[in-house]
DNA sequence: TAATAAATTGCTTAACTATGCAATATAGCA
DNA sequence: TGCTATATTGCATAGTTAAGCAATTTATTA
């Protein structure tokens, strides 16, 4: 593999993260995992409408992630390969703290119901704006749990 | 865990691809498993002004994927959870095609050469405009090998 | 054919993101 | 005290993304 090409496997990682990185979108996937279910239905279990989930939809499945399938005048939707979806759910379950890890990790559960996520407003570096503001996010919600910098 | 939480896990797990979802950022952190660098070394290895990498390093310490270290007037970064990187490792090699994996996972490496990528500006989806340029990205690069639809 | 159900599409708006450049800290050294 | 190296910040700009709504397509059924 030359250097254009490892550049390139960054390039797809990075698209590949852009396209799960939407909550309904994630919900969709996960939800997938059960096998392929129509857009009403996957409307219903992401809690969107059917013409945002649609669109949702059409982006997993242009970049492979999804495939579909008609039947009379209903679309089912399935995953393209359950592998890259296990990837995604290892993360995920290494996000909530691990389901029999102890200390640090476990801890990580805090962010989830941390005061940023209750809406109270609270910045993320208290006594100045967000500095992820403009570039990833407006009020940050810590991947990790807080710890004192050195 | 409630609904609300559980709701959260996915918003969670949006955020932190968000956080990712760069190839420079990508790029960033799978240097830093290697162990702790500074700004100037890290924006050489991921080929970016240093400016623009500090950026991205503060998106990456704000979301506590990072970790810094102030020596003299030089700055180290270092992981702060090697295990979240491991999964997102896990991922960039099931993009890859697996190193000793066969068939139709091997060949998803042909994405990382496409035609799109070589700037040929060939569509992803030939006789009409992508679908993604309103969405995730302008020239969509296929996450998995495309095949024909049912 | 008309009516209905299931999805998709186009459009608009508000918000967010990436980048480069110039300016500004901060710490060590002559 | 200047001078330099290292890094961060602010700002402007161009581009991207999410969501809602109305309109449209497609297939089934009366």
């Amino acid at each position: 593999m030359n250097r254009k090409e490892s550049e390139d496997i960054y390039e797809l990682h990075a698209e590949f993260c852009k396209v799960i990185a939407n909550s309904t979108r994630l919900k969709i996937v996960s939800v997938l995992r059960g096998g392929e279910q129509s857009v009403g239905t996957l409307a219903k279990a992401a809690g969107s409408s059917l013409a945002n989930v649609s669109q949702h939809l059409r982006i997993l499945r242009d970049h492979n992630v999804l495939r579909s399938r008609k039947e009379g005048r209903t679309v089912y939707y399935r995953l393209r390969d359950p592998r890259l979806v296990e990837a995604c759910e290892l993360t995920r379950t290494i996000l909530l703290g691990g389901i029999q890890e102890r200390g640090t990790l476990a801890r990580r559960s805090e962010a989830i119901r941390s005061p940023i996520e209750k809406g109270a407003g609270v910045p993320a570096l208290p006594g100045r704006t967000s500095l992820l503001a403009s570039t990833v996010t407006k009020h940050p919600k810590p991947i990790l749990r807080k710890e004192k910098q050195s």
